[in-house]
Order: C-alpha cells, then sequence, then structure tokens
DNA sequence: CATCTTATTGCAACAAATTTGCAATAAGAA
DNA sequence: TTCTTATTGCAAATTTGTTGCAATAAGATG
C-alpha cells in the first residue's frame, strides 16, 4: 500500500512528505474512522494545520472518504487501501460493525446508470442499536 | 405539516416558538440540505444560538435528519416531514437528485435483522459526475 | 382577557474547530 | 550536490459551536 501511494504521488508534482506518511499510517491503524482531531492527537510530528491540509488532499485523491459518525464527520482510508465496505452503527454505545453487501454494491451501478451518473463514491450506513443495547 | 409539529409539541412542555417555526420553514422551503450556518443566514429573526438548539431539538425529535453533503455535515426534513429518499450528488456542479428506491430500504430491514439491530436511520449517497459534467 | 408559570430566547463571553499568509524547510529532479 | 518549488510549521485570523443568565413570551389557568 506504501507503494500504492507513491504511484499516485509521482504522477503529477505531489510529493510523499513525513507529516503524510504519519498520517496515512495513523488511518491504516486505525479500527474505526477518526476525526480531524483524533488523528491530531495520534500525530507526534505533524502539525495540526497539516493535518487538515492532508486530509482534504486524501480525500481528493480518493485516498480516504468521510463517514458520518453520530453528529459529526470523520474519516477511514478508502477503497484501494481497504476493503470496501459500510457501517452499522450503535447510536448508544457507539459500536461499529463492518458490513460488505454485493446486493448495495449493485444497486449503486443500476441507480447510477439509471440517472446518467459516473460513480465515483458512494456511502451506506444504518443507525441503530445494537443487540446489546437495543 | 404545521400542524404534525404541533401534535409532536404538544404531548410535551415544548413551546411552538417564532425561532422555530422559522427555521422549519427554511428547511421546508429548501431544495438541498442546508448547513447550519446557511440556515442561520436564511433566517431574518432567530439567533445563531438558537439555530443550534433548534437543530438539536429538531434532531432529537427526529424531525430533521444530518446528511453527509460532500465534506461536511447538513441537515434536512425527516420523513414525516418529507418523502423518505436519498441522494446522487454532482462533486462537479453540486446538483442533487433526489432517489426513492424500495430496493434499499429493503435492504436496510434485512441487514439490520441479520445483525441483530434495531434500525433508527440510515444513509445511502452516491456521489459522481451528473449528467452533464460528465 | 388578565395573570402566572416556566420554557425559550438573545446576547455576550467562551471555547473549539478550521483556515490563511508567509518565511523556513526539505522532496526529489537534474 | 545543487536547484526548484511543493510543503511545512507557526502565529494570527475566522468560523463554528457552546454556555450562563437575565429578559421575554408561549400557553395554561381562571
Ligand atoms: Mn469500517
Ligand atoms: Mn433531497
Ligand atoms: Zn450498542
Ligand atoms: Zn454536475
Amino acid at each position: 500500500m506504501e507503494k500504492e501511494l507513491e504511484t499516485i504521488f509521482a504522477q503529477q508534482k505531489l510529493r510523499i512528505t513525513r507529516p503524510r506518511r504519519e498520517i496515512f499510517r495513523v488511518l491504516q491503524q486505525s479500527q474505526a474512522p477518526l476525526s480531524a482531531s483524533m488523528i491530531n492527537t495520534h500525530c507526534t510530528t505533524a502539525d495540526r494545520t497539516s493535518v487538515y491540509r492532508t486530509l482534504e488532499l486524501f480525500h481528493r485523491l480518493s485516498i480516504i472518504k468521510s463517514v458520518q459518525f453520530g453528529w459529526r464527520q470523520r474519516y477511514e482510508l478508502a477503497d484501494p487501501f481497504k476493503i470496501h465496505h459500510h457501517h452499522l452503527s450503535c447510536t448508544q454505545c457507539g459500536r461499529l460493525i463492518d458490513l460488505q453487501s454485493p446486493e448495495i454494491e449493485n444497486l449503486v451501478n443500476v441507480v447510477a446508470s439509471q440517472n446518467n451518473f459516473v460513480v465515483t463514491d458512494h456511502t451506506f450506513e444504518i443507525r441503530g442499536l445494537c443487540q446489546d443495547c437495543r
């Protein structure tokens, strides 16, 4: 995956720097999606400003995607860097269950082509109460 | 719908006030989801603080739901006040296409029960390029 | 309609989150 | 190693969201 990063950056004038590496690693090592400030505290070298700038860059390059986490926004690695999946999220205890569903992926394509849309990304999330909290 | 609001508020000590009415109307008249600050600027009387407080209240009462819009968070009326739907959103021109899909609704229930989840809410969004921008 | 209770508001003051300008730094090409 | 310039860190400015509290006004009551 480190190699993939290089490939993406190599093409046009983008540089693989220390902050970018660190932020990527933080995201990579995390199970759950992280907020900007969580990423910031997990970074020992990268500056707060760099976190924001890097997140925006990563998002533009589709390296990460933002997911709605409760009332706020969090980030996690996107498709090429993590197996594509969606979330069931418990609004009570915060528990996150990863979900893979061919049906959804299929539906995305069907719906998109029906609307003459070129898909670059999609989100699907179920919120509710988990087994333990119901 | 104004009547529905009353019904909800009447039950327990909640009052229908000017700011609340205004914010509800702003949301109601908007095609696309709005951010807190957009709502704020659309309100002539309601104060910024009231916007936040009302948004939280409305959310607690399931009058609105928050949707992921591009990079940030926005709000729109929820099911009883607007027909349940999802979005195809063009990352180029910002165009939003409403989508209703029985398949998705069905899938939500199937997946949830498979995971012993009680669904309270769900989101589905397709991002990409619209007909005009592709 | 006048009165009374108290939920709700606006405002000012805070606190947190995000953005911006710019000189110093360091990728990475040559 | 040298050179170009993308990127960083830092400080300052904005923007966004929160909190305490006295003033206001729903709406219940008579
Ligand atoms: Mn996940
Ligand atoms: Mn819509
Ligand atoms: Zn739970
Ligand atoms: Zn478009």
